[in-house]
DNA sequence: TTTACTGCAAAGGGTTTGCAACATG
DNA sequence: CATGTTGCAAACCCTTTGCAGTAAA
C-alpha cells in the first residue's frame, strides 16, 4: 500500500491545484512541508517535520499544516500522545488507509484494510449515525498496541 | 445498548475490585468520578465531570482519572478537540462500543457494530500488526461528522 | 506593487506537579 | 499511626498569536 505512492511531482502539483482552490499561495515553507511529509512513509509529529524541513519556524509549520489541513492536502492525527501527527491526505496519495498507534512511544504506522471489510463498516456505521441523527463524513480506525520497537520480545513473538 | 447498563452497586464494587489490584484505594473523590461517568450515558469532558462531581478539584479529577485509566476502570477518549472524553471501560459496562465524534462542537457519543463486523476486523487488523510487527490490544473506530445539535437540516438529511 | 507569508518571541490553555493539611486502612 | 490523597496555585508544554520585514502573484 506505501509502494503505489503518487511522485513528489504530482503531489506538488495536487497540492497547488487545492491551495488554488483555497485562495492560498504554495509558498516554500508549504513545499516543504508537503516535500517532508511526502518522504516519510509514516505520519510524523511537528517535531520530526521540522527536523526533515530545515529553516522552517515553528510557527510556520503549525500555521501552514493548519492551512494544508483546511485546503485537504494534510490530515491531522490525534492520539493519546502529545503530539500531533500529520500526513498527506487520502486523496492526495490515493490510499484508503488507517493506523497502528503504539501506546509506548506515540509512533504511528499506516495499514490498509480489505475493500470487504471497509464496506460492511460504511453500512453500518450509516445506520448508528442515523439512530442517533449524526450526520457521518469519514471514519477512522485505529490499533492501539505496542509498535516492533517497543515490544519485549523481539520478533515471532 | 446504553440500555443494559449495570446498576452503580455493581459498578462500586468492578471499580473497588479492580483498584484492589492496583493497590490503589477507593476513596470519595474516586467514587465520585464513577458515579459521573456512570450517571451520563456518553463520554464527558473533565469540565462537564467537575460539573457532576461537586466539590471535587480539578486536580484531583486528573488525578484520579489517570489512577482510575490505570486500574482498567476509566476510558480516555482523545478527539481532535482539545478536551479530553472520559467514560468507564468496556470490562465494567459490559458493551464493547465505538464513538461518532462530532467536529463541530466535540461531543462524543457511543455507538455499537455487530458482532461479524467485529470479528472481521479483529482478523484483519490482527494480519495489519503482524505485518508491521505491531502487537495489538485494542481497537478503537470513530465515525467524524456532526451531531444532531450541530447538524445545519434538521434530520432526515 | 500589493497582499499574504515568514520568523521571532511572548501569550494562551489544557494538563501536571509541589507542598502542607487531611483522610484512609 | 503511617501512608496515600486532597486542594490550591504555580509550573509545564504544545500550540497560537502580534508584529515588522519579506516573498509571492
Amino acid at each position: 500500500m506505501q509502494e503505489t505512492r503518487p511522485t513528489i511531482a504530482a503531489v506538488h502539483d495536487a497540492a497547488l491545484q487545492r491551495l488554488r482552490a483555497s485562495s492560498q499561495r504554495y509558498t516554500k515553507s508549504r513545499r516543504q512541508i508537503v516535500e517532508a511529509l511526502h518522504g516519510e512513509a509514516d505520519p510524523q509529529t511537528i517535531v520530526e517535520l521540522l527536523g526533515n524541513a530545515p529553516g522552517l519556524a515553528q510557527s510556520s509549520a503549525y500555521r501552514n499544516l493548519a492551512i494544508l489541513e483546511e485546503a485537504d492536502v494534510v490530515h491531522r492525527i490525534v492520539t493519546s500522545e502529545n503530539h500531533a501527527h500529520f500526513e498527506l491526505t487520502e486523496d492526495i496519495t490515493g490510499s484508503h488507509h488507517h493506523h497502528l498507534v503504539c501506546t509506548d512511544c506515540g509512533t504511528v504506522l499506516d495499514m490498509g484494510l480489505s475493500a470487504a471489510l471497509e464496506q460492511q463498516l460504511h453500512d453500518e456505521l450509516a445506520d448508528a449515525a442515523a439512530d442517533r441523527g449524526f450526520v457521518g463524513t469519514h471514519h477512522r480506525i485505529d490499533l492501539i498496541g505496542t509498535c516492533a520497537n517497543c515490544t519485549p520480545t523481539g520478533a515471532g513473538g
